[in-house]
DNA sequence: GTTAGCACTCATACCTAACGAGTGCTAAAT
DNA sequence: ATTTAGCACTCGTTAGGTATGAGTGCTAAC
């Protein structure tokens, strides 16, 4: 375990390499208000904490520039929660008093804000519907062989699907199996959907025609659509960082960012808390220089959606951590409050 | 007017520069095949096109690039239309055979196709709904104060809109209006869509309660909904051009592309043919360093959406335009005989 | 245990010289 | 009148060599 005097060096480096973004020398520590001690004993000091392995050195001559274990430490023993100043704080708040917004929409300029505010790149999550209710269920032909089927969730969310209509289908046939749907299904959840179309509807249904049995195939499809929504905001912040000035390396990252498969990975499922994910601890290559911090929102209770950003190493955890919790926080309460209408 | 060899050394210059990325020199241009002049007579003759301002010399003891002009000039007069090949055709097929898919997706697609085949930035317009006929419009009333407005048009594409419900008004009377515009408004193209809820329901609707006056509004607001969906895809291609390996050129690049309004500037509106614009030609400081290449598909004859291609000045010009002719036109035909259903 | 002092390391900046790609001009060749 | 060979000249790029200084590690004194 480290002293408390090593802790307190190893703070004073992290922290003033998150603001310098260079290797930081003994010196620079030393003449710090916190600190009180000579260089000389900075330096052994910091020779020990590079043996531990919470420091490395690019080079001999150069200042130390902590490790993934350094910032490890420093983010689970160290750190302290930042508060947010006016500015910040009334852009926050401005976001959730919007009122006349789809919960997407939401969630949308979360991401927006949450890049402007803390400088780094915001990765989005929308909220998963399983939790949704269903409103009205809508099948609209357009012609003899396709449709579209409508889903309203009681949270205004809105799904469309095209489907291929089963032969022979006519307009009246459609029309008495939407009243259906819609008497029997309104207010169940939309993860029992699937499970109640086939429990109490087939058998009705099938009274009627033959035909229902394809239908019901693509209800089926069109119910689990379930396209996930990943939303990148402020990608290209990372350039602002000195230790990105390297088109090469901005590259790989801004290559990864564009895939939305990819961002879903990156941020992860919804009910992990609060995580970070130092640097190397990354799986992706592109992003070993990289740090994500992420939380998950909630609705009722339930964690629904994840914010996250992702920044360099040398990130500014406390401030990011503030933001995202606040953000989480603001949003869960915002979505359930229209839940529970 | 250029002279005939002068046109076959600028064409041949401009040739190089594109394959290669490097001024190009006398004696390049003087080993090609298609030249049987020595390195002199070349140095003449580009000396002459300098003068002209078709061509640029970085530094004195460098090569010539060709400037915006020699550009212009080249892709005015010099241009040959490049056939595809194989793989390049197979893949532009595929995408034409898909069957179910909104014609949405089809442009996005589109745009990722396009990117991958040239690439290049790609940046896509979605079809512009005016065209569209009204298929089937729904008020979903979510609590008493809130509803969500559908409108499917016949093409399958679904539009919603959250809207705040006049106070006092009820489920049957929200029912009787929807009936009505769906009795009197099926087939309307969405453009008339306003003027004709004005003719031809207000009327009929004023009747019932002084609600509906508020309705209207609503409606109005939701039916004028007309968002612009850009398709951007490719956009960190920019970074694998020579010239690009620069982090403060890309980022303002990026930086612009990551703004939608911006993007709808690029691409410019339905209706032009293709346009060629280089270099200096644009606006935008950012992108003096591009050129940009756009052409616009139609429905049933009348252009609606537009794709675009974002790359360097030095780009494959004679490519690209292939494959922007070929991807408009499939585009135009594919909307078309979905319009026509 | 702490600190002052000092030799040592090494990336960076700066300078200079050599190199060579490419030009422009001139004079000879066609 | 063109075209071309030849050559001096320009200038960006590269390589080598040195000075600089930030920062270390070690030792000896406090």
């Amino acid at each position: 375990m480290l002293s408390d005097r090593q802790q307190l060096i190893l703070n004073a480096i992290v922290d003033n390499y998150i603001h310098s973004a260079e290797p930081v020398g003994s010196r620079t520590i030393s003449k710090r208000e916190d600190i009180g001690f000579s260089s000389a004993t900075i330096r052994n000091e910091m020779s020990d904490l590079e043996e531990l392995g919470y420091l490395e050195q690019p080079h001999t001559s150069a200042g130390r520039v902590p490790s993934t274990k350094g910032y490890r430490f420093y983010v689970d023993n160290l750190i302290q929660p930042q508060l947010l100043n006016e500015a910040e704080l009334g852009k926050l708040k401005q976001l959730f008093a919007e009122r006349i917004l789809h919960s997407e929409q939401v969630v949308e300029y979360t991401a927006q804000i949450l890049s402007q505010l803390t400088n780094y790149t915001a990765i989005v999550l929308g909220p998963e519907i399983f939790e949704h209710r269903l409103k009205h269920i809508q099948i609209v032909p357009l012609n003899e062989t396709q449709a579209v089927a409508i889903v309203v969730t009681h949270t205004g969310r809105v799904e469309n699907k095209l489907i291929d209509l089963p032969e022979g289908i006519g307009a009246s046939e459609i029309e008495r199996l939407v009243n259906l749907l819609n008497a029997k299904l309104t207010d169940v959840p939309l993860w029992q959907l699937r499970q109640r179309v086939y429990q109490e509807i087939s058998g009705e249904m099938r009274r009627y025609a033959e035909q229902y049995e394809e239908m019901l195939k693509v209800l089926d499809k069109s119910l689990t659509q379930e396209e996930e929504r990943v939303y990148l905001r402020g990608a290209t912040k990372i350039m602002n960082q000195p230790e990105f000035r390297d088109v090469d390396k901005v590259k790989d990252i801004l290559e990864l960012l564009e895939q939305n498969d990819q961002l879903l990975h990156l941020i992860g499922m919804p009910g992990d808390g609060l995580t970070v994910r130092i640097g190397q601890e990354n799986q992706l290559d592109a992003i070993k220089q990289c740090s994500i911090i992420t939380t998950s929102y909630s609705l009722g209770g339930k964690p629904v959606g994840m914010v996250g950003i992702l920044g360099p190493t040398r990130m500014e955890y406390g401030k990011v951590i503030t933001v995202l919790n606040y953000l989480a926080e603001g949003l869960s309460r915002m979505l359930t409050s229209q839940f529970e209408k």
